[in-house]
DNA sequence: TAATACCATAGTAGTTAACTAGGATTTAAA
DNA sequence: TTTAAATCCTAGTTAACTACTATGGTATTA
């Protein structure tokens, strides 16, 4: 069970927008070079959060990307569903499905699933720069060792 | 982000063997032949289950599978983490790791790698087949639709 | 005019999941 | 004592998918 690029990357993207958009919209180019991802496949994604409605853009020369809402009004969970396609853990629409003995996984299926919303539900963008910022603060900080 | 075949087809087996071993140990085939299985799949994801102490097995003409434990006693979080080396959406451990902005994600993915640990580990074995049960008690069963 | 968003789709390389193959060992039963 | 049914063990193979990359544009605007 993992979490892909696209929802990696993705949320790094909004992050990096919602950090560095006060003063003028983020291009893609330099979201690239800050988070070392090709522009290209940061088009893809950033273009899912445009229509999932979470950023704005500006076109033409000196255009980009900003926030189209609060980082409080940003839930993880709506970001991560748009960017991975949903996160259900399985699916129980396969042919295999009808099968008395199959069915039985739903109870642990279900269980997941609804654990697992509720926790990016409960997270909001917010959250994320909040987390940053702290991280930040830290001057010696140490390595990521989890 | 999905639960791979290892573990739907193991805790399958599980429960297979745990509703048809009381009266004699249940073979790797005839849980085959249930299921539509390998034999030579199910031999893998079983061994695993017999080696973290899930069950017993009885070598030779008619052996095979058993439960080692009650039911009651054998947590799904605990067959799942076995099955499918663990349950954690993402690694926080690869050459990325260690710069500032990556280790934010930290937040989101220890929520759900906690959200999900408390889901599985709150339901048991015991459980299912009780659902199990149930499901085949309805004489009229619906089809699964979720 | 150049920098940007916006759009679509195809290709491709690497990884991983999902299985397959083949044999060694044990043991009840013929 | 032989046979066949079973567990046990380790590799190997294949198919799907992820994660990009590439291409080639059009539209917009400082």
């Amino acid at each position: 069970m993992r979490i892909s690029t696209k929802g990696r990357y993705g949320l790094r993207a909004l992050i990096d927008i919602a950090v560095n958009s006060e003063t003028e919209p983020v291009s893609i180019s330099s979201i690239g070079e800050r988070q070392s991802v090709s522009t290209s496949y940061l088009e893809q994604l950033i273009s899912k959060m445009k229509k999932a409605g979470f950023l704005d853009s500006v076109r033409g020369v000196n255009g980009g990307y900003m926030l189209a809402r609060a980082p409080e009004e940003i839930s993880i969970g709506d970001v991560l569903r748009t960017l991975e396609d949903g996160l259900t853990p399985a699916n129980c629409l396969g042919d295999e499905c009808g099968s008395a003995d199959f069915c039985v996984e739903k109870v642990v299926w279900e269980r997941i699933n609804e654990s697992v919303n509720a926790a990016v539900d409960s997270l909001w963008l917010q959250d994320l720069i909040q987390a940053q910022k702290e991280f930040q603060n830290e001057v010696e900080r140490e390595n990521c060792t989890l």
